[in-house]
DNA sequence: GACACTCCTCAGCCGTCACTCAGGAAACTC
DNA sequence: GAGTTTCCTGAGTGACGGCTGAGGAGTGTC
């Protein structure tokens, strides 16, 4: 689904938690990305080198220096690699602002993974690196846009909050698929969410409530497991 | 969106400072153009020969010479190329009038990139580079020239202030996508805006008080994400 | 120097959203 | 069919995001 026909794209993670780096080249990896990792400014900028990356996500803080720096020490490469920032939720936005240009965004910790992603796949696509140009995912008579957020059901449109989007939006990359409980937190959910498991199943009540409030419910339990979206099997 | 078919225009940013070169020509790259970017002025006339821009974005202040010096060396050259020269803020403008002719513009220091990318448009529609010969930008019965700064919705002409208008056009240049609040405050705002990211609700609650005063609302909030130009949904 | 205007800050209000909780329904087990 | 586990969903709540009116600082204008 995210295979870049012959090419995968190139994602290089630079983080100094190991945990965090590994999480999200994980991520990345199942996407269908190609990922290195670095864990500090130096090996940052000696992977942009060897590597070649289309896009890197990066750390604001970093052990040897921050990351404005390895993103200004980058010099003319920079105009060609956009950049995700991570920052922390305290760190000032003014910081970033003004280093972000067309091309970048950022993200603030904790985040989920469906956030990050997300955020990955309108650059590139934006950038045109990527290879559907196409922002909009369809599965059935359901259809979301990536870009205007605008989620319908045949004719008819839906609205939904920003939990409720992200987690009908994983859902709809994975179509068919199982989704497990755990799957699901950890995609839709930030990464450090440590409340109740049960959210989930509220989240899916509201999501029926709204998506498969009429037509056959594309919302299935699969008991014990997780959920999954797919067609009823008349 | 700014494609120019099969050739890119070519724009040379001149700037010795490594972080405005950067951002300005990521934003231009993002933008369409092509880019190259040289730090003092003898490296810009050089580069002016060797790849003979469509424009050039000068800063004032270099190491070697004053971009004004820039100017006048390039001769009989000089007549075809517009300038958009950068300046501090407390540069006396008349020292500038007198050395921008016909083509050319100017920014001050600090500067949104909005307010670049729009002048640098205006200066190739009005020398027959650009593609788009229209300057008029359009969504639903609202209307916004860039030429005039006109703007009206259906017959009723609207006066904005100029932060009022910048907002306006970045959203009429991306109608239907969402558009976070970071990119909202790097685009419309001075890129070393370090203020209170709230005055982007106020610029907005302005706006809709001058621009969805009467027929649907166009703006939209997207509760924890940003804003949208939009028509409602039904 | 008075005035007008624009930009931005600030604070209070309000609605909505994310999440919790609990009762009960459904499904599986034996 | 009883017991157990899993899941569904309505109600409730604290907190946060967003809106707007008021006012201050800065700048230009006459």
């Amino acid at each position: 689904m995210t295979t870049n026909g012959s090419q995968p794209l190139r994602v290089l993670v630079v983080d100094d938690e190991p945990n965090i780096a590994d999480v999200i080249s994980m991520a990345l990896r199942y996407e269908g990305f190609d990922v290195e990792t670095a864990a500090n400014g130096t090996d940052a900028l000696a992977s942009v080198e060897s590597y070649r990356p289309h896009l890197m996500v990066l750390d604001i803080m970093l052990p040897d220096m921050e990351g404005f720096e390895v993103a200004r020490r980058l010099g003319g490469e920079r105009a060609e690699l956009p950049i995700v920032f991570l920052t922390a939720r305290d760190t000032q936005e003014d910081k970033i602002r003004g280093l972000t240009t067309g091309g970048d965004d950022y993200v603030t910790k904790p985040f989920s993974l469906e956030e990050l992603v997300a955020r990955i796949r309108v650059i590139l696509r934006r950038t045109g690196h990527s290879e559907s140009e196409s922002s909009r995912l369809v599965f059935s008579d359901l259809e979301l846009d990536e870009d205007t957020r605008e989620i319908s059901r045949g004719d008819r449109p839906i609205e939904l909050t920003a939990t409720e989007y992200r987690l009908l939006r994983y859902l709809m990359l994975n179509p068919r698929r199982v989704l497990t409980r755990a799957q699901l937190l950890d995609h839709v959910w930030d990464y450090d969410f440590g409340g109740d498991a049960r959210v989930l199943e509220t989240y899916i009540s509201y999501l029926r409530k709204k998506v498969d409030a009429d037509g056959p419910p594309l919302i299935h339990t699969v008991r014990g497991v997780g959920y999954s979206l797919r067609l009823p099997r008349s």
